[in-house]
Order: C-alpha cells, then sequence, then structure tokens
RNA sequence: UCCCCAGUAGCUCAGUUGGUUAGAGCGGUGGACUGUUAAUCCAUGUGUCGUUGGUUCGAAUCCAACCUGGGGAGCCA
C-alpha cells in the first residue's frame, strides 16, 4: 500500500494505472444514480482538491460513502486514471473508502462549503486552514519563509536567534509584554515602595523582545552579514488591518554595508522572494487574483521585472506639495508622512512599493546615522501599496561620540546602552540593515486585507483567543 | 486610545414612521435527476433579534451603558 498527496496526483507524479491511498478532508460529495459517488478530497498539499470516484459496488457505499459530508477525515484507496469529466486532468477510481472521522453534526459543522466571511472565519481559528482561502495563504506564507532563508543563504549571510526575552527595556520600538513570575496577588516592594525586581525570575525587570536588532547589531559585528527571523512582541493598543501583538520580524544586519546597500538588498530580496512564489505556488495564486485581487499576478510579476523606485524624503515632500491632492494633514519638511501621504506616493505617485530615504533626524530612532547634513538621518521606508510600511530600516551609528551626543539629546539612560556602546568602542565599523514585517509581506503578496488572516492564530488587543 | 459603522436562523443578509404567527438565499435533512464538480429541481426544520437596564399598554425597532466585530486615525513592521 503506498501512499501519495493530492498534490502528487494531481500533478501527474502518479503514474496513470497505479494504485495509491490518499488520505484528507472531504470537502463536497456528489452522488449521481448512474451509480457512483463524487467525493472532493483535500490535504492541504496544494490548492485544488482530488476527486474520488466511489462506485456503487463497495460495500460501504450506503451506509458510510453516502453519508460523508463536509469535513470528514478518509483514506481513499484507488487507481489513479485520466479523468473522464471536465475540471481536472486526473482523478482516482476507488476501490475503497476507509472513515477516519465524521463530523459530529453536519448542521452545525462551522466550516460548510460556502463563501464565509473573514471575520467569521477568524472566530474559528482552529478549523479555518480547511478552507480554500487559510489553506492557500498558509502555503504561500510556508513559501516566502523558506524564499526568504534562501536569499540569505544564497548570498552567505548567517540566521541569528536573538532572544525572545530581553531584560533592555531600552529598545525604543514600542510597548513592551512583561515576563515575571512574580505572585501578582503578593507582590514584593522594595523599601521605598517599589515592585522588588530582584526577587523576580531573572532578579530584574523582562520583558517580551520588541526587535532583535540591538542584538544582531553584535553579530554582524563579527560574522559580518547575519539575519533574524522570529517572533516579535509589541503591546500597543494597535486596532488596524496591519497590526498584530505577536508577529514574525526578518532583520538583516550587514556590517560594512550602508543605505543604499540595504536599500537595494531590501529590493533584491522582495523580488527574490516574489519570483518564488510565483514560480512555486501558481494555484494559489490564481486563487487569489481570481478572488481576492484581480491583479495579484500582474503586479508582483511587474515588481520582479522592474527596478524599484527609489526616493528622498526631501523629493517625496516636494511632490506631495505639488501633487495638487487635498490631505487632512498638511505636509511639510520635518513631519512625519501619514498613512495619507505614504498612500498617495505608493498607489497614485509610484503605483507599486516604493523606497523612501534619508528622513528628518528629529523623527527617527537614535541609532540612525547621521548625514553630513546635519539635518537628516540615514534611514529607509519600504511603502507598499495598500499595507504602508513593510521595511524600516537605516544606517546603524558607529560613531561613538556621535552617538553618545545622540543618547543624551534624546535623554534616554546611557547605562542602559553599554553592550551597544562597546561596539563602537571595540572595532566599529559602518553598518546598516532593516526590519521587514512577515506578516505585512504575506498580506501584500496575496492581497488579503487584513494581517490576523495570515497569521495561523493571530494576536491582537482583547484578542489572544486559541 | 480616538472617530464612524454594524451585531436578526448553522452561514450571508432582508426586515425598524414601535403593533398579531420575524423572512429569503445558501448549508443540513428527505426525495427526483444527472460523469458530477460551490451541480440542478421539489419538499422540509430552524431564532434569548449581541448583553444589561430604561421609556412604553406594547420594543428586533426608541434611549443609555457595556461587549464583540468592521472601516479610518495614531503608534509601528
Amino acid at each position: 500500500m503506498s501512499y501519495a498527496s493530492v498534490a502528487e496526483v494531481l500533478g501527474g507524479k502518479i503514474a496513470v494505472d497505479s494504485q495509491i491511498t490518499v488520505r484528507g478532508w472531504v470537502r463536497t460529495r456528489r452522488d449521481s444514480k448512474a451509480g457512483i459517488s463524487f467525493i472532493n478530497i483535500h490535504d492541504g498539499s496544494c490548492f485544488d482538491a482530488l476527486q474520488a470516484v466511489v462506485p456503487a459496488e463497495l460495500s460501504n457505499y450506503e451506509n458510510e460513502v453516502q453519508k460523508l459530508t463536509t469535513g470528514c477525515s478518509i483514506a481513499i484507496t484507488g487507481v489513479v486514471v485520466r479523468s473522464q469529466g471536465k475540471g481536472q486532468s486526473f482523478e482516482l477510481q476507488a476501490t475503497n473508502v476507509r472513515v477516519y472521522g465524521w463530523v459530529e453534526d453536519p448542521d452545525t459543522y462551522p466550516m460548510s462549503p460556502k463563501r464565509h466571511s473573514m471575520e467569521y472565519l477568524r472566530e474559528y481559528a482552529h478549523l479555518r486552514p480547511r478552507t480554500n482561502i487559510t489553506g492557500a495563504v498558509m502555503r504561500v506564507r510556508h513559501t516566502l519563509a523558506q524564499a526568504i532563508h534562501r536569499f540569505f543563504d544564497e548570498r552567505g549571510y548567517l540566521w541569528v536567534s536573538t532572544p525572545i526575552i530581553t531584560t533592555s527595556d531600552c529598545e525604543g520600538a514600542g510597548e513592551m509584554f512583561r515576563v515575571s513570575t512574580l505572585d501578582m496577588l503578593n507582590v514584593p516592594k522594595t523599601e521605598d515602595g517599589k515592585v522588588d525586581f530582584s526577587q523576580d525570575f531573572f532578579g530584574k525587570e523582562a520583558f517580551l523582545t520588541v526587535s532583535g536588532q540591538l542584538n544582531v547589531e553584535s553579530y554582524a559585528s563579527s560574522l559580518s552579514k547575519v539575519y533574524t527571523f522570529g517572533p516579535t512582541f509589541r503591546a500597543e493598543n494597535s486596532n488596524t488591518s496591519r497590526h498584530l501583538s505577536e508577529f514574525w520580524m526578518v532583520e538583516p544586519e550587514v556590517a560594512f554595508a550602508d543605505l543604499n546597500d540595504i536599500a537595494g538588498l531590501a529590493a533584491d530580496m522582495l523580488q527574490y522572494v516574489f519570483a518564488a512564489v510565483l514560480r512555486e505556488r501558481p494555484d494559489d495564486m490564481a486563487f487569489f487574483a481570481q478572488r481576492i485581487k484581480a491583479d495579484a499576478v500582474e503586479r508582483l510579476q511587474a515588481i520582479v521585472d522592474s527596478e524599484f523606485v527609489h526616493m528622498d524624503y526631501t523629493d517625496a515632500i516636494e511632490i506631495l506639495q505639488n501633487c495638487g491632492e487635498k490631505f487632512e494633514y498638511p505636509v511639510e519638511w520635518g513631519v512625519d508622512l501619514q498613512s495619507e501621504h505614504e498612500r498617495y506616493l505608493a498607489e497614485k505617485h509610484v503605483g507599486g512599493p516604493v523606497i523612501l530615504k534619508n528622513y528628518p533626524r528629529d523623527i527617527k530612532a537614535f541609532y540612525m546615522r547621521q548625514n553630513e547634513d546635519g539635518k537628516t538621518v540615514a534611514a529607509m521606508d519600504v511603502l507598499a501599496p495598500g499595507i504602508g510600511e513593510i521595511i524600516g530600516g537605516s544606517a546603524r551609528e558607529e560613531r561613538l561620540d556621535i552617538l553618545d551626543k545622540r543618547i543624551e539629546e534624546m535623554q534616554l539612560p546611557k547605562e542602559e546602552y553599554q553592550f551597544y556602546r562597546d561596539l563602537r568602542r571595540y572595532g566599529t565599523v559602518p553598518h546598516a540593515g532593516f526590519g521587514l514585517g512577515f506578516e505585512r509581506l504575506v498580506a501584500y503578496v496575496t492581497g488579503v486585507q487584513n494581517i490576523r488572516d495570515v497569521i495561523p492564530f493571530p494576536r491582537a488587543p482583547k484578542s489572544a483567543a486559541f
């Protein structure tokens, strides 16, 4: 008895006339009084389900096969044949059907074979991977993750796992989740009435990381080309379609690189992974084009085929001021760009992703490298239509005196940055890196509008079920 | 966190100048028909009208608070 996946059968990997067993879940069943039933079975291996033709002669035809409903788990043994019907190249001529698990009450099975809203599916996060759309999203997500690792590996980057728990509250990227084993009903206090974290698990305050960047810089300052790919946590009360409390981030960090180097790296990476998805998941992408976003395939192909548009912040301000568009927030040099401005640039002015560079230093983080003009820092954002910022990066300030000055100006606790300053004291080098929001990338590629639908189990404010 | 909108059958939604027994499609079930394919046709059941309180002779409908979801904004990836 040999087993095969639906993808192998439909992909022509199994020779016609050979007998195999396919295991999975029933999507639909149709009975024909000609004495056969058609069962569509899916197993997650590809977008399409496999059609099995089940003859009425099977011993369990009446009491089992004809009672199968959407969601039942089964194994079908049969012979691979070329399909007599339209809609599929191959099908399975069944000789045996084994039922693993019935659907307790078909009337209330949440994943009926009809169109469900994304909001509804989210309430059944444990069952939604059985749907077309979540299955397709997860295959594309996997392909993107694999392509990212492959991209960096082929270029000599090392994957560095930066810590998820941190005792540094100075990462500066947002509100942090506390990690503690203290008894919340009986919190130990110091003499001056504060919480005595010396009695906590790590002997001091601890949090979940908001970014691996500061840590990974130390590995870039020795292994030269590194990247992180792991979970990140932000305790911000963000209720939008593009924020999660727990999300995955890809953060390359490159020694001896400047802003243009990593802007180029970001563009190369996006083109590489888009090409991989188009090549490896045409079935899922065709579905997104059909049901989610009509130009899903063309727009990725267009990005793969063309140069990325680079633009200086200063030039972007000028474009926004002279475009004739009415903005809610006025545009002038020195302000941070609002969503409406980013949207205009990516969606209307460029019509695709755009790389914005060299922002005013006063609206950016302390670690970004100061430019010669004294006004801007070597920072960049990659803005994508429909999503906004999917990548944020910069050259890092490698000159200790300038970094210290910046820490003082921004009134940050210098003593907390000892390890970070050490990297500038011992063999400092120019270096740069960026952070890619992985779920934002998946959302952009699939066209799915809400980021909560491109991660298996979304975590967001007031929402961490499953 | 702020602004706006929504919550009615398993799902998608209609229904509110306050008034008797709250509707449709899909799904489920039964049947007809068919190498079918989100099949088609006939029949059939289904409701704490988000929660709590208020106004009223009477509330799915009006009011308030809360909960949940959506869109937008801010924070950011």
